[in-house]
DNA sequence: TTCGTAACCTACTCGGAGTAGGGTAGCAAG
DNA sequence: CTTGCTACCCTACTCCGAGTAGGTTACGAA
């Protein structure tokens, strides 16, 4: 298809992604280097990786076959379960690099927003612009679409949310306020629970700018969130 | 579909719900009546749906098949799917189920509630009591567990959210506020998925009680909710 | 050369969704 | 009573996808 445009996979520059075909040819283009087929298995991995993320994305769990990803790659079957283990488990993994690079987008934006009073904000830009950059892209995995992905999805949320709690508590205790580490937590995971349902709502409005929903979901939940570190902790 | 096709259900005492073993063993007897097979299709379909919720919320999605439903209620495959359709169908029609009682659930409680003040607690209540209530039965399908369950969820979720839409607007209205359509529905989305999420989290900490999870998500988003009337729309 | 091993293959098994193509029971009309 | 229609229900498949058994070959080291 689209096989042009820049042979190495430029800077990822501004933030924008590296694009998943960019990425399929490059490691396409190492693995065709090996002569005449025995291929290192890091070198198989990386292209497994890539290919199975495009897949995913664009057909979801269940339309993504592992004969698919064999016939995409030009090898049998059981190379690919060499290489992945299971469907799972390779879903698991293309997942956990997104949410790898999720998590260290949100903190570096965090991290570098000076006013305290802006970090939440900060942070969910940084959340909303990690899709906005992947909308088509991540738009199968995010509205929930999956197989037993269950498990994979849970965990990450659970992750995610790990994320959140930490920042959560950094930004409470760079105020000097002290927080129920049990509050935060469920705090965290509220709160990331309506960045995900934005993210989805999202789809059918792209009239809407990331730095839209950013602003809404900060307002929506930094008064709460600004009030329970002075307001008492209601139960429990 | 659910609710009154027999004489009744025996009383489980308090509020708590009807239990999915005497629904089952109550269409059980209705089908059983009917000698010699020949049952008509409103009575197996009631039993169907009774046993077809029993087995996915406790062995989930994937963990269901077909035949185990049919030999569950001692009909063949086909039966089933005369019954259902598909299994995707089935599934929906059991999760609609449970989402129209919750929505009912919550807009009882919230119509019931005279303090325009306390209105989003007492939503917040109903949810998760009605969680409580079904703990270890819908755990399997809050925590997202699922095969192409996507559909199913996403239309549910919206569902909701289009509820949720319609209580805030209706709270807005009634406090002589305005609001923008379009944030009305992002604030529900995102209200909704905190509330998602945490009912998720929940699971990990029996020893809080519905009223403290209300309590949480209502500290949290109340505020925001409040300030979003007067305040101004951030962009778009 | 010989051996070990990593890379790769063909050709299965196994299980579950969905279907084809019937039977049989009751009932209405001739 | 017989015919025929229409539910209701069955056995016995097909089809497809996950995962595996077991063998083959290239390559590097002893």
């Amino acid at each position: 298809m689209t096989s042009d445009t820049t042979s190495d996979a430029a800077p990822t520059g501004a933030g924008v992604a590296p694009t998943l075909d960019e990425v399929i040819a490059a490691r396409a283009a190492e693995v065709a280097d090996h002569r005449r087929g025995r291929v290192p298995a890091a070198l198989r991995r990386a292209h497994l990786l890539a290919v199975a993320t495009k897949a995913f994305v664009e057909h979801g769990y269940d339309g993504v076959s592992m004969d698919d990803l064999a016939d995409a790659m030009g090898v049998s079957k059981p190379v690919v379960y060499d290489l992945a283990g299971s469907k799972e488990a390779l879903f698991r993994d293309v997942m956990a690099d997104a949410a790898d690079e999720l998590a260290r987008r949100i903190a570096d934006a965090v991290r570098a927003e000076p006013d305290p009073d802006r970090r939440l904000f900060a942070g969910a830009l940084a959340f909303f612009e990690f899709v906005a950059d992947r909308r088509s892209a991540w738009s199968v995995l995010l509205s929930g679409e999956g197989g037993p992905v269950s498990e994979a999805m849970v965990a990450l949320r659970r992750q995610q949310a790990d994320h959140v709690t930490d920042l959560l508590v950094e930004g409470a205790v760079a105020a000097g306020i002290d927080v129920e580490p049990l509050w935060a937590e469920a705090a965290a995971h509220a709160v990331n629970g309506a960045f995900e349902a934005l993210a989805s709502w999202w789809q059918g409005h792209p009239e809407l700018g990331p730095a839209d929903l950013a602003a809404l979901v900060t307002a929506l939940v930094e008064p709460g969130l600004a009030s329970m570190a002075d307001g008492p902790t209601p139960a429990g």
